[in-house]
Parts: C-alpha cells; sequence; structure tokens
DNA sequence: TTATGTGCAAACTCTTTGCATTACC
DNA sequence: GGTAATGCAAAGAGTTTGCACATAA
C-alpha cells in the first residue's frame, strides 16, 4: 500500500547526508551522522528530548541544543520529516521516500501509517476548485486501536 | 458545501454555554461570556494572545491565564475547536457545528475551509482497514492561494 | 454563605541563542 | 589555518499553577 522505491540502507542516507552538507558550503560531524543513523533505526517518531537521552546512554557527548539545529537541518534537507499531534511538541522521522499518513491511537498514542491514492488525489482536486497550488499537507485520523477497543 | 443547520445566534452560543456550565456545577462569569462573543465575532482563528489583547483592548479587566482556562473549558464542552498549524501554538474558532477542515497559504497564511464529503467517507473507510474506529480527525492542506501565486 | 472563578506572579516546559571552544576540511 | 559545529548556560516564548481575593448562586 506504501509508496516505495527499493530501500536504501543507512550507508547511503549518510552519503546523502554528507553531499547535502557539502552542497551547502558547510560540515559534516560526528553529532549529525548519530542523529541519522539513530532515526534509521528507530521504529517509532522521536522527540528531540528522546533522541537526545537515546544517544546520552549511548555515551555520546551531544547537546540538546544540537539535536535541536541538527533536526532543523534535516528537516529543511528533507531527510527527515516531522509530525505533531495535538499540543505535543513536534516528532521525527526518517523520509524513506513514501509520503504517508498518520492514524494515532488516542488511548495507547500507537501510530500506524498509511497511503492511499484517492485521498491524495481527492485532496489535490479540493485545492484545485478553491485555485491553491497544493504544496504539502498533514492528515492526522485519531481513534481507538484494536487493542484499545478491546480493554474499554 | 459546508455541512449547514440553521445559524445560531450568540443569544443561543451564550445560552448553550450556561446550560453546560450549569450541567457541570458550575458559575457562570463575565469572562466566559467575554471571550465566547468575542470568538463568535472573529473572522479569523485566534490566539490565546490575540484573545486577551483584543478584550484587553475593549477594556475588560481579564487576565491571559483566564482566557487560557476558559478556552480549556470550551473546547472540553466541544463549545469551540483548536487547530495547530505547524510548530506554532493553538489557534481557537466557535464550533459552528459543521466540521471542516483547512487549507493554508504558507505564503501569506490566509486560511479557507472546506468540507469534503467523499473525504469524510474515505478516512472513515481508511481507519475500518487498520481495524481503527474513527473520532477525529485533523487535515491540513498547504500551498499557495491564488493572489500569492500571482505574485510570485 | 460558600464554593468556584479570577488576576497576578511565579513556575514550568520546550526551544532558541550567545559565546567560548572544538573539530572538520 | 580558517570557518562551521558543538556544548553549555542563559534567555525566550508559550502555557500552567498557587494563592489571596472577588463573585455568582
Amino acid at each position: 500500500m506504501m509508496k516505495s522505491e527499493r530501500e536504501r540502507g543507512l550507508r547511503e542516507y549518510i552519503e546523502e547526508l554528507k553531499r547535502r552538507v557539502k552542497e551547502r558550503g558547510l560540515k559534516h560531524s560526528q553529532q549529525r551522522e548519530e542523529i541519522l543513523t539513530l532515526l534509521f533505526h528507530a521504529r517509532r517518531h522521536l522527540t528531540p528530548e528522546e533522541i537526545y537521552n537515546q544517544l546520552k546512554r549511548e555515551k555520546s557527548t551531544i547537546g540538546l541544543a544540537t539535536v535541536y539545529r541538527t533536526l532543523a537541518f534535516l528537516e529543511q534537507e528533507n531527510i527527515v520529516n516531522s509530525i505533531s499531534f495535538g499540543s505535543e511538541g513536534k516528532r521525527y522521522e526518517l523520509n524513506r521516500g513514501g509520503h504517508h499518513d498518520h492514524m494515532i491511537c488516542i488511548r495507547c498514542g500507537k501510530i500506524v501509517e498509511f497511503y492511499n491514492e484517492e485521498l491524495e488525489a481527492l485532496q489535490e482536486e479540493i485545492a484545485r476548485r478553491e485555485g491553491f497550488v497544493l504544496i504539502t499537507h498533514q492528515l492526522n485520523l485519531y481513534g481507538l486501536c484494536p487493542q484499545c477497543q478491546k480493554r474499554r
């Protein structure tokens, strides 16, 4: 269901990061690589704080400010995406190439990613009707996941 | 296109507020009415700060904390809805009974509300496929409005 | 009368910024 | 060697909380 290309390995993401950094006349760093690596292996969408704590646990010397600065850079370069649920802060995930939306369980916080061709087309259509040129969108569906429906 | 019932007047919204307050064993107040009245007349989605400033300009003695507390109450009672665009804080609008989503111009900030039956149905369908019971959703389309497309 | 609501200030949380130092190229 | 990146601490922005006083029922 998910739009997919051949899956890329960590090595490739790091190469892309280095390329982008060089293109901008900037410098690569240990820290940027650590964050990208963590996001590559993450099974969830992480907050800056979670990324910081995890790296600290792995004995990194990284600072929280660096995490924020790096995430801002990675997002701007479209290497990672951020999503925000309700009023809690942003969460980040590696951009693996397939656009998708999110379904969130309001009880347990479980997040399911989905992609629907028809939905995407419909949004384009709606925007066109209003004369808008659509650039991006964020759709979050909130509900109860199967497990949480059982334990009412 | 927008789901619609007969439009309600300010008086009716205030009556509903009073009813809800009483049901909860709470007390009505001048301040709650001021905020509701402001939201009724608002043409845009307002931040707590904007609501506070506007009321101060109208010589209210209200405090910012009261604005936050009241908005939380009104939202919980489903009298107002909040939306959050990107990472900026929540904005509030009076719940006029018709669910709708938002299209936001990333250049000028213009917000257009829309409602699409087919889109709503499709979301239900997608949630069902994943075994979720859908409770609510938020969809924001970001793009360029007609005016901003011209002045490239 | 009495519990709830209010305004103020302080506290909190999340994020950004200034700056001396480090490390990449 | 020169410039960008880092880590720390302090500053900001937005929001919440504690408390004494005001107010609705």
